[in-house]
DNA sequence: ACCACTTAATTTAATTTTGCAACTAACTTG
DNA sequence: CAAGTTAGTTGCAAAATTAAATTAAGTGGT
């Protein structure tokens, strides 16, 4: 049984008024110390449950972030991706509304379009093009692009991220109309948007979404 | 760095008349010998690229297949699901023509309908669930269900795949247009099927595609 | 040779889904 | 209170999907 180093990294992605954004740190140990990369570790048998349970330690550990939207992206591995030797690297990506990591009150942690990213240690650059490509599938079919949200939001709000992830503009009827068909917003009465308009409904995930997508039959 | 067991296994699948099967071999070794379990083993760091590379030695070695659809899965790890410690099982599913297994002709190499499993060691029957959740989805909007049939085949042969695993029958010129729409077949002219009636268009999967999927930008 | 039967493939018509445009609603500001 | 802006709805046309009917191409029995 050969050795093999096993780590999990995570792509932590964000939509800001720039676009979709990943959160990288620079690394405080060799290899590639003080180069900007994903936050990542390794597994600790003695103390993760699983490797889940050690990406949430990692992200919170490195950006002090807790409990967002989780989900396994791949498992990258190989002789060639680690100078250290064989290495697996069980990939998580995570979604956060940009507030949050503006709360995370890190400085360490800086934000990066995804569109220009500077030059990547490992193959971090291959797993942020695999979470993107990923989301932006997934945000043709569910629920996913809501966590990009804070707790409530409007409907226009969440076109909005719709729109940023899908590249193109939706028809605010179609829209409304598969929105109602997901059946997974419940509108928080009495509360409005403010500005110079007609303030908008608010809604807020259904608790039973929070963790599990919900899936369009035939797509927005 | 904590010691982790580090493994692949393979969910190969493949259709029949008892509809979805899987192969399963009795376990050579402990823990759990004896017992029908997946194919699998540990990753070769001296020998392997990467875990693709030990996942299809690991299914040529133990079922004599080669080189069919293989995609990675997921990865499922943790203190609990094997007794020698904490493990991680890389797990790939892999789809073949049912004639490929009878041609392998290893007798160790059993077919168990996804529906009738028997216990499994470790946690075989989440990776096996997993796998014909992805197959199934993925079979709502791509070239995947090819996999399952031979080099040549025609359109209501596939259109049986296609309807067997997604449990429910298709219209049949909705079928033809979305195949089209796809733009992933060849026609192979000249040949046709036998029996007593009108025979049917022979069809090879385009080069393009015999690695890659082809999506449908709505499904089927 | 021809008729009954079966499955393949296409055509036509009915139904459902989607997208546009116009409309109403609710707010702020001058 | 009029003008401006965004939210949300309604009605209808266009497009896509499904169902039904039709044509095509074979086998086998009499």
């Amino acid at each position: 049984m050969d050795p093999v180093i096993c780590t999990v990294d995570v792509a932590l992605l964000t939509l800001t008024a720039e676009g979709l954004e990943v959160a990288l740190l620079k690394r405080e140990h060799a290899p590639f110390k003080g180069v900007a990369a994903l936050p990542g570790g390794y597994i600790h048998a003695r103390t993760d449950v699983d490797a889940r349970d050690a990406a949430r330690r990692v992200l919170l550990d490195k950006t002090g972030i807790a409990a967002p939207y989780l989900e396994q992206l791949a498992t990258f591995s190989g002789a060639a991706r680690d100078p250290r030797g064989w290495s697996i690297s069980i990939a998580y990506y995570a979604l956060v509304p940009a507030t949050t990591i503006a709360q995370a009150e890190r400085d360490e942690v800086r934000l990066h379009s995804v569109d220009r990213l500077p030059p990547l240690p490992f193959d971090h650059g291959d797993i942020i093009g695999t979470a993107v490509s990923r989301l932006r599938s997934k945000s043709q079919y569910s629920s996913l692009p809501c966590h990009l949200l804070g707790d409530v939001f409007t409907l226009p709000q969440l076109q909005r991220v719709y729109e940023m992830l899908m590249g193109e503009s939706i028809n605010k009827v179609s829209f409304r109309r598969k929105m109602t068909e997901m059946d997974m917003l419940d509108p928080v009465d009495g509360q409005f948007e403010s500005g110079a308009h007609r303030p908008a409904q608010l809604y807020r995930l259904k608790p039973a979404f929070r963790e599990q997508l919900q899936l369009l039959e035939r797509g927005l």
